[in-house]
DNA sequence: GAAGCCATTCGAATCGATTCGATTTTCGGC
DNA sequence: GCCGAAAATCGAATCGATTCGAATGGCTTC
C-alpha cells in the first residue's frame, strides 16, 4: 500500500495484477501475458487465473491498459443536438447503426453532445477516433485539439475541414435531379421546405440572409441543388425533421388562394414531405393532382402507406458503415480518401403534372 | 525519449506535460496545476500555457488522467439489441435522452451493445458506471465483473439483480389498471399483443411455454398485470415495438368471424396499438365501436392524429433522468435506493363498450 | 556431450499525468 | 523590520498495467 494517497478511500482496495502475480508466484509480465493471451504455458496461465479468482481480480484495468497501449477501443461520436432530437431522425439513427455495425463489438461508441460552448467532454474524454455527425463549425476549436492529439477524425455530411476525412452523399446532385424531375413535369411555381440551416431551431421564412449564414452543409447543399433548376426557389425553413414541422410549413405554404399557391413542394426530408402531404389533405387538396410533393431520404415511415412518396433514396446505413471503416483504416495507419456515396431517385405517386 | 518501445511509431511524438513544464521552467506538478486550475499564480499559469501553445500541447492526456484519478467521466449505457432496433423505440430513446440530460456535458455516454455472447467491450472499456437499458440476464457474467471492479450499476426496467440499483415504472399495476378499465366497459373476450418476451425477435402465439421462459421483465410485467383482471388472457407476441408489427398482429386477431373476434385488444405499446388500429380499419372495423384498442407508453406518434389513444402514460424521460441522477449519487459515494415511477392512465377515444 | 533452438519467464523501463507533504515565497500586521 | 499565516511551488511517489530485450530452461541434433 502506498504511503501517499489512496483515491478510493476505505475498504479493501481492489487487487491489482501485481498482487495476482505475487500470489501465483510469477512476475508481473508473465501475469500480464496470462490475460492478454501471449505465449505462455497453459500450466502457468492456469495458475495465474486461479490466483486471480482467489483475489477476486477481474482482469486488467482498462484505464491502465489504455494509457500504456495508447488505445482505448473507443470511438467518439459527436452530435450537435441533444440525443433526442438527433436520433429521432431515422437517417441519423441509421447512420449510427451503420457505424456500430462496422466497428463491431470490438469498440464502444462514445456519444458526445457538442452544444458548441466552451470546453466540453470532447476535450477530456478518452477516445481513439472521432466521428462527427452533421456538425457545424462551432467545433473548430475541438477539431483543432483533436488534430493536435493526433486523433483521426471523420465527418459524416459535415463541412469540409482540413484533416477531417469526409463521408458525403451527393446531396446537391440528387436534389437537382429531383428538381429537374419536377421541372420536367411542368411545374413552375414552387416552394421548398428545408431542414434547419443553422443551429437555431426555429421555423422561419427562407431568406437570402439566412442562406448566407447557413452552417448546415446538408440543407444548404440540397437547397443549392434545387436552385440549380429553380433559381430563386423560396420557401420555409423548418425547425427540424419531423412530420409536424412539415405539416406546419405545409399549412403555411398551401393555405393561399389557388393562383398563388405553389403547385409543387420540395421537402428536404421525407418526414417533412409526409407532413406537407398531411397539410395538403387537411386543406382538401389532392396529391399529386393539386400539388406535387417530393421528399428526400427514402425513409420508411411508420404508418405512411397511402402514398408512395417521390423521393431520393440515400444510403443512410452505408454512410455509417463507410465512416466506421474509415475510422478503422485510419487507426490502422492507412490513409483512406474521402468517400462520396450516391442516392437513387425514386419516382412514386406523389408527383405529377400541375393541374390545368 | 525512451530507450524502450515507441508505441506511435515515427514523427515527432506528442509533447507531454513534462515537456511543457521544462520549457516553462516549472515543475511538473505546477504545470499540472496550471491546467487543472489549482492554486497557482496567474503569471505562472500564463507562462505554462504559453509554453504549451509553443509545443502544440493541447492539454493533459485523458488516458493518463483517468488512470491517476480513477475516474474517466464516462458512463456506459448497455443495450441488448443493435442500436437501430433499440432506439427506434421512442421510449428507449427518451430514456437515453433523460440520462444525457441528467449527466450533462460533464460526462459522455458510452454505448455498448451486449449481444450476450462471450467477452465483449463491456469488460475492456473504460467507464465509471453502467446503466442497463432493458437488458436480460445474459449479462450475469458482465454484471459479476463490474461488481468486482466496483463499478456502480443501474438498471432501467431490467430484472432485479443484486448490487444493481433498479429504476422501474409500475408496469404491472398500470397494466392492471388499463385492463380493469376495459373490464368495466364490459369486455369479456379479448386478446393482447405483447412486446417480445425473450431476445428472440419473432412473432408468435402467446403460449404458457413462452411465458415461462420470458426474460424481458417489461413485457412480462405488463402481461401479468393484465392477467390479474383477465386470468387467461391470450394473444400474440410481437417481434418488436412497431406499428407494422401491431398491424400484422391485429390482422391475425381481427380477421376472424365476429363472434370469435376479440372485442378489445390490449397492446403493450402505443406503436403496436396504432398498428392494431390500422389493421382494424383495414378490415373495415370501426374503433372503438367494433373493437376497443388500448396501448401503453403515451408516446407521441408521428402522424397518428385520427384518434386519441387510450393508454397509460409512462414517464420515459424521467426514467432516464432518475437513472442518471442515481449514477451521479452512486459515484459520489452515496447509497440511493431503488426508484419506482408511476404512470398515468389516459382514457382517450379508442376505448368504449362492446357492440351489442 | 556440446551446440543450437524454441518456448517461457523475468526485470526494468515506460505510458502521462495527479497528488501529497514539504519547502519556499509573499505579504499583511504590528 | 520582523513574524507568522497563507499562497505558490517543488520532488517524489503513484495509478496499473504493457513491452522489450535479456535470461532461463528443456529439447533436439550433430
Amino acid at each position: 500500500m502506498g504511503v501517499h494517497n489512496q483515491p478510493h478511500a476505505g475498504l479493501a482496495s481492489r487487487a491489482t495484477l501485481a498482487d495476482v502475480a505475487k500470489l501465483a508466484g510469477v512476475s508481473g509480465s508473465t501475469a500480464s501475458l496470462a490475460f492478454s493471451g501471449g505465449s505462455i504455458s497453459s500450466a502457468t496461465r492456469e495458475r495465474v487465473l486461479t490466483a486471480a479468482r482467489e483475489l477476486n481480480y477481474s482482469g486488467p484495468d482498462p484505464r491502465a491498459r489504455s494509457l500504456r497501449q495508447g488505445r482505448s477501443g473507443i470511438v467518439g461520436v459527436i452530435i450537435e443536438d441533444r440525443v433526442l432530437n438527433s436520433f429521432r431522425d431515422p437517417m441519423t439513427l441509421a447512420a449510427l447503426d451503420g457505424i456500430s455495425q462496422e466497428l463491431g463489438e470490438g469498440s464502444g461508441l462514445l456519444l458526445l453532445t457538442a452544444t458548441g460552448d466552451g470546453e466540453s467532454t470532447i476535450q477530456s474524454a478518452v477516445f481513439d477516433a472521432a466521428i462527427f455527425m452533421g456538425c457545424s463549425p462551432h467545433l473548430a476549436r475541438s477539431i483543432e485539439i483533436m488534430r493536435q492529439r493526433n486523433v483521426p477524425m471523420v465527418a459524416i455530411e459535415g463541412q469540409a475541414f482540413d484533416g477531417v476525412l469526409a463521408v458525403n452523399i451527393d446531396n446537391r446532385h440528387a436534389s437537382a435531379e429531383l428538381a429537374a424531375l419536377v421541372h420536367t413535369l411542368g411545374h413552375r411555381r414552387l416552394a421548398t421546405v428545408t431542414l434547419p440551416l443553422t443551429s437555431v431551431r426555429e421555423r422561419a421564412q427562407l431568406t437570402d440572409e439566412l442562406v448566407k449564414t447557413a452552417t448546415t452543409a446538408v440543407s444548404l447543399d440540397r437547397l443549392l441543388g434545387a436552385r440549380q433548376v429553380f433559381a430563386n426557389l423560396g420557401g420555409i425553413v423548418a425547425a427540424g425533421s419531423s412530420s409536424d414541422e412539415g405539416f406546419a410549413a405545409g399549412m403555411e405554404l398551401l393555405s393561399r388562394p389557388a393562383e398563388e399557391r405553389p403547385t409543387a413542394i420540395l421537402a428536404q426530408s421525407d418526414l417533412l414531405a409526409v407532413g406537407v402531404i398531411r397539410a395538403a389533405e387537411a386543406l382538401a387538396l389532392v396529391v399529386p393532382r393539386d400539388v406535387t410533393v417530393v421528399g428526400f431520404d427514402g425513409a420508411r415511415i411508420e404508418g405512411f402507406t397511402d402514398h408512395d412518396l417521390t423521393t431520393v433514396r440515400q444510403p443512410a446505413t452505408e454512410k455509417g458503415r463507410a465512416a466506421g471503416s474509415a475510422v478503422t483504416a485510419l487507426l490502422a495507419g492507412e490513409t483512406p480518401g474521402d468517400v462520396s456515396l450516391s442516392s437513387v431517385l425514386h419516382v412514386g405517386s406523389t408527383s405529377g403534372p400541375p393541374a390545368g
